[in-house]
DNA sequence: CCGAAACCTGTCCTCAAGGCCAATAGCCCA
DNA sequence: TGGGCTATTGGCCTTGAGGACAGGTTTCGG
């Protein structure tokens, strides 16, 4: 019933190229390392996902990808380890069927690979939302899927945004005018209740990533 | 491991209801035949099919949508038997996170469950290029006044990006297959590069904030 | 062939972060 | 008035992060 595509891994690191292997228990898959080979790929029927770390890819301006994405046959799919709306524009505007996360689990890297398969297009949903601005012709406002402070004390919001922006529990005493001792325990109360585990995860929470 | 999420049916068609129940061989499925029986579906954790042709839906403006979009548990999958791009712009403006051909095959019926379900957003190919068409414009300037990576080497610049999105150093040493005291001097190496003293402040610059 | 640069590794040391346990005080609501 | 939530602070302890210092190897261009 599933059709049984080549697949073709085109990456430069090699810990993710052991990523992609693994969730896919690859038989089939091919590791490739430089555009040039890509052209021995153009008449066959395959999915071919691309590491947009990689250097040299330039903006899909290599007239490579307008080869391929011409074949209909090849689905590409674009992973960036670093998803950013606008690279994700380029890459679905450069033919590309998809754009996710380059480290995401084996269960959404499967899916990603079934939905081209079938000729459809995979896309994450905040990318979805930023294409709907793009569209807005009705300035309706989309509901927010969460606001990331949902839950939170006043305090505890006040005092995650500095600490996503960078500031040190001293610093974040200092301009708050309590103890240093005190932001620790605010701190350790956002963490738990927004589920991570440093203020690391937390910027990327603040700052909508991830 | 795949969730067994409840599966609900909005449609006054009984064919499509046919249609739909055969294809998920639907054991939870439940079939409701109005906007008023939503409301006790708001609290669980299950998947919307809605039937456009159904009267009565309006625009989405019935507050009962809001209710439940907003209710991050429920994914809603608008199926159109006459699918247009300005009727998909609709739905997904409202929280949808499907559109697509109400009497599409079993596989592919099954492939919008499951990537619903996994919380990401399913369109059709034509539906994509709609939305590219819209955001071309936008999108068409690039910025980068200096790309963040600027001067580091490409395995610093690796580095770099799994800690900036909240690997631990021992995480990506295994990751990158190098002990954790390489991962640490790389990272070394790019703090004074980038004139940064820790990784939140890097992650910071690598995902364009301040 | 040589030097520069990238890449890799080790030990020692310091300190900010964050977890655990405990306590005080103000406020609002049943 | 008592219970619950918020804000505040103390001490103690473990650990990951990052700096300092000191090496290795490989690759590549002059």
């Amino acid at each position: 019933m599933k059709k049984n595509r080549a697949t073709y891994f085109l990456t430069h690191d090699a810990g993710l190229f052991r990523h992609w292997q693994s969730a896919f228990r690859a038989d089939s898959a091919t590791h490739l390392t430089d555009l040039a080979s890509l052209s021995t790929l153009a008449e066959t029927d395959c999915v071919l996902w691309v590491d947009l770390a990689m250097p040299g890819l330039g903006l899909w301006n290599n007239p490579i990808w307008a080869r391929i994405t011409k074949a209909l046959h090849t689905r590409i799919v674009a992973a960036s380890s670093n998803p950013q709306d606008d690279e994700a524009l380029t890459a679905l505007d450069a033919g590309c069927l998809a754009y996710c996360h380059a480290y995401s689990d084996r269960a959404t890297l499967l899916q990603v690979q079934d939905v081209v398969v079938a000729g459809n297009v995979w896309i994450g949903r905040s990318l979805m939302a930023r294409l709907l601005a793009g569209t807005a012709n009705a300035s309706k406002h989309i509901p927010r899927s969460q606001k990331w402070s949902h839950g939170l004390t006043q305090r505890e919001e006040e005092i995650s945004v500095l600490a996503a922006n960078g500031a040190s529990n001293q610093t974040i005493a200092e301009q708050c005018q309590i103890t240093e001792r005190t932001v620790k325990a605010h701190l350790s109360s956002v963490f738990e209740k927004l589920q991570v585990t440093d203020r690391l995860q937390l910027a990327l929470r603040v700052h909508g990533i991830q």
